[in-house]
DNA sequence: CACCAGGCAGTGC
DNA sequence: GCACTGCATGGT
């Protein structure tokens, strides 16, 4: 069974892409597969914004609107942004389609434990060897749900670091048996205040500012959350002069970093790979999506 | 084959 | 409080 409606604002290629999300993948032009909630999903773009969904009606208005955000109003978002604000603007040019998913938090925490040092493509494989190896299969799909808390909790280090994890092992079992024991409960906490929702994910180990807020922002639909990770870090350094500024974009801080964050990325490591950590003014940098050109020259040391 | 990745914890000052 | 360092592994 298969729904199909039109989508504005939704692009599930730019959204896979995005690294807010780490089993969403491109089966061909015409299919992007996800494994979320337990659930597979597939999506066929139609063109025109229309595209049709492998689910049942009532699936997709209880599952899946509420998974991909769709009954939030992004154009109204994008059109909130500051104006004045030259590389926001040409980042939400560049990336029309994305979307700030409302992820599971069990599922997102691990994710992001899991991307410290990490390109994101080998999160997408280590979050596969976890699923492979301990989620619970799912019918007519496959690949396997990712695993509860309680099935990681039941292994040891040196088993997840058998499937790639490294130094992120212990971090991912302190997690699950956390969560598996009741010390963090994901469910309650959604109903803490921020900085009390914060402190909490901080508890478990290999949870730092950066990926608190990262499952603030993709798991807890925190949206004023704005990590800084190296490409940000970049993107302040080179476009903003050193200065953040995330403090003046509101109740949408975290949509607007995601937009800058992905289209940093798009522009590759070639721009600029020596600022990263380091704040230092840069000439400013013509930001055309379209031509993929190095920026200006850097300062000579 | 160097260098880097959606960082963090530990240490030293 | 801030600066520095080691960390496991796979991509590019």
């Amino acid at each position: 069974m298969s729904v199909t409606l039109p989508l504005p604002c939704f692009d599930p290629f730019v959204i896979l892409e995005s690294g807010q999300c780490f089993r969403m993948n491109a089966m061909d032009a015409q299919t992007v597969e996800t494994i979320a909630l337990g659930r597979c999903l597939r999506i066929h773009p139609l063109g025109a914004g229309r595209f049709t969904f492998d689910c049942d009606p009532d699936t997709l208005d209880s599952v899946w609107r509420p998974y991909f955000d769709l009954d939030t109003d992004y154009a109204a978002v994008c059109a909130a942004a500051p104006k004045a604000d030259a590389p926001l603007q040409e980042a939400i040019a560049c990336m029309g389609g994305l979307r700030i998913l409302r992820q599971d938090p069990w599922e997102t925490l691990c994710g992001f434990i899991l991307s410290q040092r990490r390109h994101i493509r080998a999160i997408r494989a280590n979050m596969e060897a976890l699923s492979k190896a301990y989620g619970e299969p799912i019918e007519g799909c496959t690949r396997n749900a990712f695993p509860t808390a309680e099935r990681l909790a039941a292994q040891d280090e040196a088993a997840l670091r058998a499937l790639g994890l490294g130094y992120r092992a212990p971090y991912v079992l302190d997690a699950a048996r956390r969560v598996a024991s009741g010390r963090l409960n994901l469910e309650a906490i959604a109903a803490l205040p921020e900085e009390q929702l914060f402190a909490e994910l901080r508890t478990v180990a290999g949870v730092g500012v950066k990926v608190a807020d990262c499952v603030m922002l993709f798991g807890y639909q925190r949206l004023t959350r704005a990590p800084v990770d190296v490409w940000i870090h970049r993107v302040i350094a080179e476009s903003y002069g050193g200065e953040s500024p995330f403090a003046g974009y509101g109740a949408y801080a975290g949509i607007y970093q995601q937009y800058l964050f992905m289209h940093r990325r798009k522009l590759g490591n070639s721009a600029n790979p020596q600022t990263a950590g380091k704040v230092e003014r840069t000439p400013e940098i013509p930001n055309e999506c379209s031509k993929k050109t190095a920026p200006a020259p850097k300062r000579k040391p």
